[in-house]
DNA sequence: CGCATATTCAACCATTTGGTTGACGATTAT
DNA sequence: ATAATCGTCAACCAAATGGTTGAATATGCG
């Protein structure tokens, strides 16, 4: 199995992915609602949601017939975490962060 | 061509790319001893050396046969802008990293 | 019931990714 | 000059990725 990381960044490389998190900031949106403006199947943007809901990085609700997608933002929580390791020192507790360095090269 | 957030996140999504960065935030590397603690190629270090340094994450200077990789903080704003989009995590502190690798490491 | 809507599933396809190996050019050491 | 070291390149491979289409599954509506 892969990092959590892995999965997250992955989740955030693709620009369809991007933008569909962009629209869920705004509010909450039924599946076909998303797909709405992408020149792409609705298969396609389903796994797209599919791979974001893995990532955590939005939850799936289905009421009715129609599947809500909210973003939940707390997923970005450890990308932020790790990327902070590249810029917020002063805070940082340097036992910590060895532990940090090591797990990361463990894992 | 592709976003530069998305060569940023797909660069991010490799644990060993991360562990790299990670290594490259003590000190300066030659890509030989990058490769040491990895159970796979110089070659395929190499290859993983180079989409870091496509995404400008690292430079890699070479002086005599030795090549040496620099770690780019600064490549990762671009990514800690859009996700400070999504709520409450800070943006990376850059003049704090700055010091922190004069004053904290370097001494 | 019968039909339209909402969404996923399954099979398929092309491209990319992450790894291997062996040969190679460039540099340094003996 | 010869040999060793540093690193990349090229060819290859398996697996993952991002897309397609058509069928299937729910659910709601008249």
């Amino acid at each position: 199995m892969s990092h959590p990381l892995d999965t997250t960044f992955a989740a955030l490389a693709d620009p369809t992915r991007r933008a569909i998190l962009s629209m869920l900031l705004e509010d909450d949106m039924a599946v076909t609602d998303v797909a709405e403006p992408f020149e792409m199947s609705l298969a396609a943007v389903s796994k797209h949601l599919g791979i974001l809901t893995k990532a955590g990085l939005i939850s799936q609700e289905k009421r009715g017939r129609v599947k809500w997608c909210k973003l939940e933002p707390d997923a970005l929580k450890g990308a932020s975490v790790w990327m902070q390791g590249f810029g917020q020192f002063e805070e940082l507790d340097m036992d910590a962060f060895e532990r940090f360095l090591e797990t990361e090269l463990e894992g």
